[in-house]
DNA sequence: AATGCGGGGGG
DNA sequence: CCCCCAGCATT
């Protein structure tokens, strides 16, 4: 730890590395900081609601909200889950389903039962107080490498390095590294870069790693680099091996992905006046941990749905015990209700809605399966769709 | 090394 | 329609 913070000793490996570099990369990693620093006092974004906060709890929730997410969107989340949550110890108290509630619409679910499950190691092992070790930070519940470092870097002031998407594409891009950067030897060779590049002291950190991302996330970009327009002169187009050699737009290269698969389930929309039944999804499966509409199993999409009314049957797997397909059978059958097409990064999945309406609520005994009124949906972590889907109840029902 | 995991922004 | 994003966990 002392190594991170005090001298450059802290990867061997990327010292060994530095020999092997030619001479203009060498005296780029020696100005490479502080070029960055100048260009963020002019350029950089500054207001952000998570920025110049030294609480490690503070600067934790935003970089974990931040992964794969955009800045645009965490603008608005953000404020909202400091104010349900102002503290660790809070956050570690809450129930997991109050967590999801707050989290919902962000996606990757995964992120807020690591966030609660964190907030609770972090009150068992450290009495509450972040670690500044990027390397026990890492050992902690959904924090990895970069987290890790963007944590002790802003809240510690520790030379630890990021590697986020931005960081990747201005190194690949700098450096002209050609590989597909998903390659390991790539990843090693970018996590020694950023390493060798942060600045000697390490009062400068915090701006520094500020700096990295907005560059990549303003200048840097993937698709309209300013170096490609004639409005700003990049800070770095004499040193930029891609820009030398017209690489840009090309970096970093990646691997050809697979087309997402296409999916069809059907969904049980079962009401009693302004009540809905809702189930609980299991937690390592997509929308994790969510509240949603009980739910057939899905087919792939080229194998014909079926589409008749015998689907009564449809939900027997998933509602519990024998009891389903009894009670769907005595009551009116199931009307075909609106097919809904949601996109996932690697899944295409049309839903079909089937609606049932019951005289009163039917009890099933089970915890993972509940009725709950229009009214307090908001109470509940619904995926985004369904939440759509049932707010257009809700206004419906208020004549609204 | 490969895969699973959301949702929204922007070209 | 497409790709991209303050990545991590699991296998």
């Amino acid at each position: 730890m002392q190594d991170l913070q005090n001298t450059n000793q802290a990867n061997s490996s990327g010292a060994a590395l530095n020999l092997f570099l030619p001479a203009m990369s060498k005296a780029l990693i020696t100005s490479f900081s502080k070029k960055l620093i100048a260009w963020h006092g002019l350029h950089g974004r500054a207001g952000l609601p998570w920025q110049n906060n030294l609480d490690p709890y503070a600067v934790w929730v935003s970089e974990i909200m931040l992964q794969q997410t955009q800045v645009a969107t965490v603008l608005e989340r953000y404020p909202r889950f400091m104010k349900r949550f102002p503290t660790v110890k809070q956050l570690a108290a809450a129930s997991m389903d109050e967590v999801m509630a707050e989290w919902a619409g962000l996606g990757y679910y995964s992120r807020a039962r690591n966030l609660h499950a964190c907030a609770v190691q972090v009150v068992e092992r450290f009495a509450g107080k972040f670690p500044n070790d990027p390397v026990l930070l890492e050992q902690l519940k959904g924090i990895g490498r970069s987290t890790a470092g963007a944590i002790a870097a802003f809240a510690f002031h520790v030379r630890a390095p990021i590697l986020d998407a931005n960081v990747k594409r201005v190194l690949a891009r700098i450096f002209a590294i050609e590989d597909p950067i998903e390659e390991k030897a790539v990843n090693d060779r970018l996590w020694n870069l950023a390493g060798e590049l942060l600045p000697s002291q390490a009062k400068d950190m915090p701006t520094y790693t500020q700096a990295l991302m907005d560059f990549g996330a303003t200048w840097c970009t993937s698709r309209g680099p300013v170096c490609l327009s004639n409005n700003h002169q990049c800070p770095f187009s004499k040193d930029c091996q891609a820009n030398l050699s017209d690489q840009v737009l090309i970096l970093p290269r990646k691997r050809i992905k697979a087309k997402s698969p296409e999916f069809n389930c059907d969904m049980l929309l079962m009401r009693s006046g302004n009540w809905v039944l809702l189930q609980k999804r299991p937690s390592k499966a997509i929308w994790g941990g969510l509240w949603s509409l009980p739910e057939s199993s899905w087919s792939a999409r080229a194998g014909a749905r079926t589409n008749d009314l015998q689907s009564q049957e449809l939900f027997a797997l998933t509602l519990p015990d024998s009891l389903a397909p009894q009670s769907l059978k005595t009551t009116e059958p199931l009307k075909r209700g609106p097919q809904i097409k949601h996109v996932f990064t690697h899944r295409r999945l049309w839903m079909q809605i089937w609606e049932l309406s019951v005289a009163k609520p039917i009890e099933w005994g089970d915890a993972d399966l509940q009725w709950v009124s229009l009214r307090q949906l908001g109470q509940y972590g619904l995926p985004q769709p369904i939440k759509v889907l049932l707010q257009g109840l809700s206004l419906i029902r208020d004549g609204v």
